[in-house]
RNA sequence: CGGGGCGUAGCGCAGCCUGGCUAGCGCGACUGCUUUGGGAGCAGUAGGUCGGGAGUUCGAAUCUCCCCGCCCCGACCA
């Protein structure tokens, strides 16, 4: 490709709308542009690399016994009412009618058209286990896209299906498919993902992982311990704190006037933080009130709680409810509440510590001395609480570390939550009909372009891996009317082209500063540099984006040289 | 959905508070000449419903109201 002939202008100025580097260098390099809020159109550039990303993904999907397939867009709304996601899923899921008034919607997931499709095709245990993929654009009206490709509405995203006859089965290829996972990432070359464990959220099921990309731009929290062995979403990462134990003593009342927040009772008092219990009190999706009981230190994690609860939604609750349940906003305890009309959950940090100040449910006092064991035989005891840097790692001990991640691929083990309620079965060698149980498997190909750019940049530019670069040469032409210069330059374009490799000829004979900006932004690693100075001495410049090498090489052997390298670097980022 | 910011040429911005002639600047684009190793110089050219609508006014980019769009934070998020 001539740069001269190619769509998609560099722009020397960062876009007022990017934050992040990804997002700058996505618009500045022209790789893509914005359409509307969180939709894009991608220019050649970006196009090239999310090829390559998809290349990858087909490989090695295909290897682990993927069968490709292609499904709609636009489905019926009566698929979803099938399987219950038209009910369970909120605005996120968009939704019209088509001419005849018959309800449609995009679709932002594919398990019901997947099973769909496992259900007429299959319908025999000798048919079991098969995988269906597809890359396919998705959609979802997010309520807040962000940073670029990073969250968007719009997106192609690769999503695998497994079907199996056991529970056994799946857990083996749930294995193949992390496995795969952890190749693909590794070829596309990003250098530091981890899988974690994570809710399942809407998705369902039991077992489930992330792959995050870990970048400071990252939008998901993730706690690890420093070698790794436990890494976890924040929405469920556990830490295993010990509690002090102390003897009881006395639970007495204490006058704390307008002292209503934790920091002001603990201050009053002469405490810390630690040594109170904090009442935070919900409703979940049908009004009832929660009261959710945390040592004043912690944060009440939601996922947990909703995860406890069975709940898939619930919200803080305001003060005529909590007054209702018999308690006192800003002063209230777990004691002498309604039993009846409030459900009470207990926090591990509030149940296994000794002598808490907590709320008296009178305005303006609080108790010293509360033990749980002691002073309140009601409630449920679990975890609820937001890990914090430093905690204890519940594998190692160790302080656990807080780190950003771009979620760029997960894995779910579904189950039968599709297959069941969607009576998806095959017959078992006994004749019975059993649901198939389902794995799914996604790959956000447009996001991980993205976070390949959070995490391999400098102030230029995206520094490119050569398995995902739009091209895998670029040729820097200086004085192209110079005697033998664009001679060279077009001799080289074609040979290497030629020879297999991808080559960007910069042929518009600009200034030796413009050409070399141009060519960092667009971030292809492998550079050579034809200029008079060079080919006076028969020599080609070689330099790499990362500015890890440069060399002169003879023009007479340039070609092989680089042809050689471009398919050992290939073969290398393959893992051949 | 809550909070904040922004909308003037392809991009980045000034002008607005305190209304006033043909709405400016830098970059980019186009033409010509000169230049050529880290974003060149000179000369010339094109490019604008000042986000949209209504209102106030002799007069609105500027003041008022309504609407729309975009970005950031939060809520939400397979």
């Amino acid at each position: 490709m001539r740069l001269s002939r190619l769509i998609g202008q560099r722009i020397k100025e960062t876009p007022r709308d990017a934050q992040t580097a990804s997002h700058i260098f996505l618009l500045r390099g022209g790789y893509a542009r914005p359409v509307s809020t969180g939709i894009y159109s991608l220019l050649p550039l970006g196009t090239r690399i999310t090829a390559k990303i998809e290349a990858i993904i087909r490989e090695e999907m295909n290897r682990i016994d993927g069968q490709e397939v292609l499904m709609p867009v636009v489905l019926p709304e009566e698929l979803w009412e099938e399987s219950g996601r038209a009910r369970s899923v909120g605005s996120e899921l968009l939704r019209f009618e088509d001419r005849n008034g018959k309800p449609m919607l995009l679709g932002m997931t594919h398990e019901e058209a997947v099973v769909h499709l496992a259900r007429t095709e299959v319908n025999s245990y000798k048919q079991l286990p098969f995988v269906l993929y597809q890359i396919q654009t998705k959609y979802r009206d997010e309520a807040r896209p962000r940073a670029g490709l990073i969250r968007v509405r719009e997106f192609t995203m690769k999503d695998a299906y497994s079907f199996h006859a056991t529970q056994d089965d799946l857990d083996q290829y749930y294995e193949r498919a992390h496995d795969a996972y952890v190749r693909i990432f590794n070829r596309m070359g990003m250098h530091d993902v981890a899988s974690i464990q994570s809710d399942t959220g809407m998705m369902g099921g039991a077992v489930s992982h992330e792959f995050m990309a870990i970048a400071e731009s990252g939008e998901d929290t993730i706690f690890m311990s420093p070698k790794g062995q436990y890494k976890a979403n924040r929405d469920i990462a556990i830490a295993n704190v010990h509690f002090k134990k102390e003897d009881p003593l006395p639970l007495s009342k204490v006058h704390t006037p307008g002292q209503q927040t934790i920091e002001e009772v603990a201050a009053y008092l002469g405490k810390q933080p630690a040594d109170t219990g904090k009442a935070v009190f919900y409703l979940d999706g049908d009004d009832n009130l929660i009261f959710a009981m945390i040592r004043g230190d912690f944060e009440v994690n939601e996922t947990k709680l909703k995860n406890y609860l069975q709940t898939s939604a619930i919200r803080f609750a305001d003060d005529a409810a909590i007054r209702r349940a018999g308690a006192e906003p800003g002063y209230a305890s777990p004691m002498d509440l309604d039993a009846e009309s409030v459900r009470i959950i207990v926090d591990r940090s509030v149940a296994e510590s000794s002598n808490l100040v907590v709320g008296a449910n009178e305005a303006d006092y609080h108790y010293e001395n509360f033990n749980f064991e002691r002073d309140l035989d009601a409630g449920e005891v679990t975890d609820i609480a937001v890990v914090r840097p430093g905690d204890p790692c519940p594998v190692t001990g160790q302080p656990l570390q807080m780190k950003r991640g771009i979620e760029v691929g997960n894995i779910f083990q579904l189950g039968t939550k599709y297959t069941e309620p969607m009576k998806c079965t095959f017959l078992d060698p006994n004749g019975v009909a059993q649901p198939m149980i389902m794995g799914c498997y996604g790959i956000g190909v447009g996001r991980s372009m993205a976070a390949v750019i959070e995490q391999s940049h400098d102030e230029y530019g995206p520094i490119w891996p050569i398995a995902i670069a739009p091209y895998h040469v670029h040729i820097c032409v200086l004085n192209p009317n110079k005697p033998g210069v664009s001679e060279m330059a077009e001799h080289l374009y074609r040979e290497l082209h030629n020879r297999g490799v991808e080559v960007l000829l910069d042929d518009r004979g600009e200034k030796a500063g413009f050409a070399f900006n141009d060519a960092d932004l667009i971030g292809i690693p492998l550079r050579l540099i034809v200029s008079p100075k060079n080919v006076a001495q028969g020599k080609v410049e070689f330099k790499t984006r990362d500015g890890g090498q440069r060399e002169m090489f003879d023009a007479d052997n340039v070609v092989d040289i680089m042809a050689a390298m471009v398919d050992d670097l290939l073969a290398y980022s393959a893992g051949e």
